[in-house]
DNA sequence: GAACTATGCGGAA
DNA sequence: TCCGCCTAGTTCA
């Protein structure tokens, strides 16, 4: 259950390992058939992320569009090269388990090393990783290769060194260049698509303007991409902000300050692959926070505990079909 | 092994 | 507003 975050880092991962290669597609599941069979052979262009949809480029004008939904992930194996900006390379992307661990694939462990470890990889005997000689001590030369197919794939991209297998996404289809510019163009402004500072405008002249609760209006990719039910609740919180406030409302250096929190936000997460929404603690209060994987946000399932910071029981309730957590007396 | 849950969203009613 | 999609980890029996 992916946002921003995730889907700019796996678009990351194909940039690095697909972009200028020939690609072989099948889908062993069959439910991608066709489309693989259009894509069989041809070079990757390009790789990009903008919200929750990625868009692959291929030769021969034809893009393909992912997005992973609730339970969608991209697994990776193979030679998986590290992005020097990005702290961690991965196995597993999108997807996460359900002790509310957010975090893609490898992460650094206390000696700054990269390690492979099951923290978000939670399958991972199906993720034969090689990394690549920037990293090191991690060969695995046994593995099978390709990779055998296990589970439902929807669609497998496998270049000489790289498999990915895409496993239940919402949508998954390919687009001609104009319905790709039509998709993008419904979506509002992702801080890492285009000028942030004009991102900015954008997003305070609709939340300006509308009557709709500030906690719907952040949930609503034609407002602003990429946010989730995660990143709803914890930049609400930051903001103290009470969630029913509609957005016309919302004082206009508040709307701002959202959008640079999302900016901030979101350029932490694609560089750690953890939705990180405390990095205001202290060194001490993170690291207790962090103890428990479970709980380590300002309010996100924290319903029924005490606030972090006033003791106030962390409130629980359904808006626009998915659980909104927030403090009533901090954002009342 | 069944039931439950989830960071999403589109379409029917 | 509700339902269905579609996957897999966790929890509980």
């Amino acid at each position: 259950m992916p946002e921003g975050h995730s889907v700019h880092r796996i678009a990351r991962q194909f940039a690095r390992n697909f972009v200028g290669l020939p690609v072989h597609a099948s889908s062993p599941q069959g439910r991608f058939a066709e489309g693989a069979a259009v894509l069989e052979g041809r070079e990757m262009l390009q790789a990009m992320a903008v919200g929750k949809q990625m868009f692959l480029e291929f030769e021969g004008d034809t893009w393909l569009r992912v997005h992973l939904g609730l339970y969608g992930a991209w697994d990776f194996a193979g030679e998986i090269l590290v992005d020097p900006t990005i702290a961690s390379a991965n196995g597993r992307m999108g997807q996460t388990n359900q002790r509310g661990t957010d975090l893609d694939g490898v992460i650094l462990d206390d000696a700054g090393e990269n390690s492979l470890t099951s923290i978000g990889a939670p399958r991972k005997t199906r993720v034969h990783v090689r990394m690549s000689e920037q990293t090191k001590g991690l060969a695995d030369e046994d593995a099978e290769w390709p990779p055998p197919v296990v589970g439902q794939v929807r669609l497998r991209l496998l270049t000489d060194a790289t498999c990915a297998d895409l496993r239940g996404p919402t949508a998954c289809a390919l687009q001609t260049p104009d319905e790709m510019l039509a998709t993008v163009a419904k979506l509002g402004p992702d801080p890492l698509v285009g000028d942030p500072a004009e991102g900015e405008e954008r997003f305070v002249r609709i939340v300006r303007r509308k009557p709709t609760a500030i906690a719907l209006l952040l949930m609503d990719q034609s407002v602003v991409s990429g946010i989730g039910n995660v990143y709803r609740a914890e930049m609400l919180f930051r903001a103290r902000l009470n969630p029913h406030t509609p957005g016309r409302d919302v004082p206009e250096e508040v709307v701002r300050q959202l959008w640079r929190d999302w900016v901030r936000l979101l350029a932490i997460g694609v560089e750690t692959g953890q939705m990180m929404t405390m990095d205001d603690l202290s060194p001490e209060q993170y690291r207790a926070a962090m103890a428990s994987r479970d709980d380590r946000h300002w309010v996100y399932r924290r319903a029924g505990l005490p606030c972090r910071v006033c003791g106030t029981e962390i409130a629980l309730e359904e808006l626009g079909a998915r659980k909104l957590y927030w403090c009533p007396f901090c954002q009342r």
